[in-house]
DNA sequence: ATTGTGTGTCGTCGTACAGCGACACTCGGA
DNA sequence: TCCGAGTGTCGCTGTACGACGACACACAAT
C-alpha cells in the first residue's frame, strides 16, 4: 500500500487503530497528542506536523517504508528540465 | 528502508535529491516550497507539515509504503493495558 | 426513551511554523 | 587567489497549527 497523500495516510491509520481496538482518545493519549489532532489526521489533514504523525504511526504499530519510485526512465529528462527552467 | 523519524526521512530525501542531480533550491521550487524549508526537512526538522513533506517526496521520486509492524504479538496486552490505564 | 460511547466540529489562545531577505561558511574551478 | 555555487542559519513578520473545553450528532444497549 502506497502513501501519496495525507488523506490516504489518514484512512490507513484509522483502519489500523480500529484493528487494534483503540478509540481516538486512547491512541491519542498513547501517542502524546490530542484527540482532536488525531481526528484531523485520520480525516486527511495536510497541515499536521511530521514528527507527531510519525510518532502516532509508530504507536499504532505502523512503519513507513521508503521506496524509490520504479519509474526511473524519466530521470534524465527531469534533470535536464530542472536545469533549464529552474536554474534561471 | 524504514522511516521511523523525521531525521531518517530527511537523510533519505537528501540522498534521493542528489541522486537526481538537483539542488535544494531546484527541488524546493518544483515542490512548491521554500529552500529554507527543504533544508530544514533534510536536516530532520520534526515540525514540518505532512502535506508539504509528501509533495516534496513525490517530486523527488519517492513513495512511502505503509506497513503493519510485524511485532504484533503484543496486541492483546496493548489493548488490555490501554483500557486499564487510559479509559480512566 | 434514555444513557453512554465514539466521533466531528466550533471558539479561543498560546506557540511555532513558513516565507523572505540577508549573511557566513565550504568547496571546486577559473 | 578569487569567484561562484550550494548549503546552513539568523531575524523578522504573518499565519496557521495544536491543545483545550464544550457541544452536537449517530449509534448501540439497557
Amino acid at each position: 500500500m502506497f502513501v501519496r497523500s495525507a488523506r490516504t495516510l489518514g484512512m490507513l491509520l484509522r483502519e489500523q487503530r480500529r484493528r487494534q481496538g483503540l478509540t481516538q482518545a486512547q491512541l491519542a493519549r498513547r501517542a502524546g497528542v490530542s484527540r482532536q489532532w488525531l481526528n484531523g489526521v485520520e480525516r486527511g489533514r495536510e497541515g499536521a506536523e511530521l514528527g507527531r504523525v510519525l510518532r502516532t504511526l509508530a504507536t499504532a504499530g505502523i512503519v513507513l517504508q521508503f521506496e524509490e519510485r520504479p519509474s526511473s526512465g524519466v530521470d534524465l529528462d527531469a534533470v535536464i528540465e530542472a536545469h533549464r527552467s529552474e536554474t534561471e
